[in-house]
DNA sequence: GCAATTTAGTTTATATTATAAACTAGTTTG
DNA sequence: CAAACTAGTTTATAATATAAACTAAATTGC
């Protein structure tokens, strides 16, 4: 009857983080965490779970000496996103 | 930013007894467990979780001589329900 | 110029949660 | 009356989320 919700988007966390790619198509792991307010540790974990999946590039260089992670969207997550809406929506009845 | 999301409410099989009880306010056990398609343990759970919440009632009865309960949403429940959607409308851009 | 603090993360350990398996108690059926 | 079924609950395990501890380099204050 209902369908299955995708776990790694039916997440907290992950939904926020995909929320905000979905926006902004790209952004920082320090600008994520600010707009989460996420532990950095928590963070981490969740970008690697979504990167592993495919619904995140996560490129890693430096923003003049400093570390830096740009997280971007992919064609994938997005269309996973979407699906988890469009899915959602029966469980809302929205 | 994100308003938190009630955990109570976003967990699936729970969002799923909660949305056919906004539609038909008061269901059996089996019922929900036709529908949701989750096992009667996992099921017994959540419904208590949702019943020490007081969003739902759970009453014990007989349906001539078999045990049968029967859950019905309160108006706390109603509420929840629909202060989780508003919060998860900001997650998803809806 | 070097100790203390801050930034940007990752790894690992722990707490929470969800799920399934095992169990109870009574009922119906061959 | 034994076997299988119904309607659940309790308990054990697996999965997940979160926070704490750690690494490594950069910046700041004295």
């Amino acid at each position: 009857m209902l369908k299955k919700l995708d776990p790694l988007l039916h997440s907290e966390l992950r939904l926020a983080i995909m929320s905000l790619l979905i926006s902004v198509k790209k952004a920082e792991f320090t600008y994520l965490k600010e707009q989460t307010e996420a532990t950095a540790g928590n963070l981490s974990v969740q970008v690697t779970k979504l990167e592993n999946a495919a619904y995140i590039i996560v490129e890693k260089g430096y923003k003049g000496k400093m570390p830096q992670t740009v997280c971007t969207i992919t064609e994938k997550g997005i269309e996973a996103f979407e699906k988890y809406v469009k899915d959602l929506k029966e469980y809302l009845k929205l």
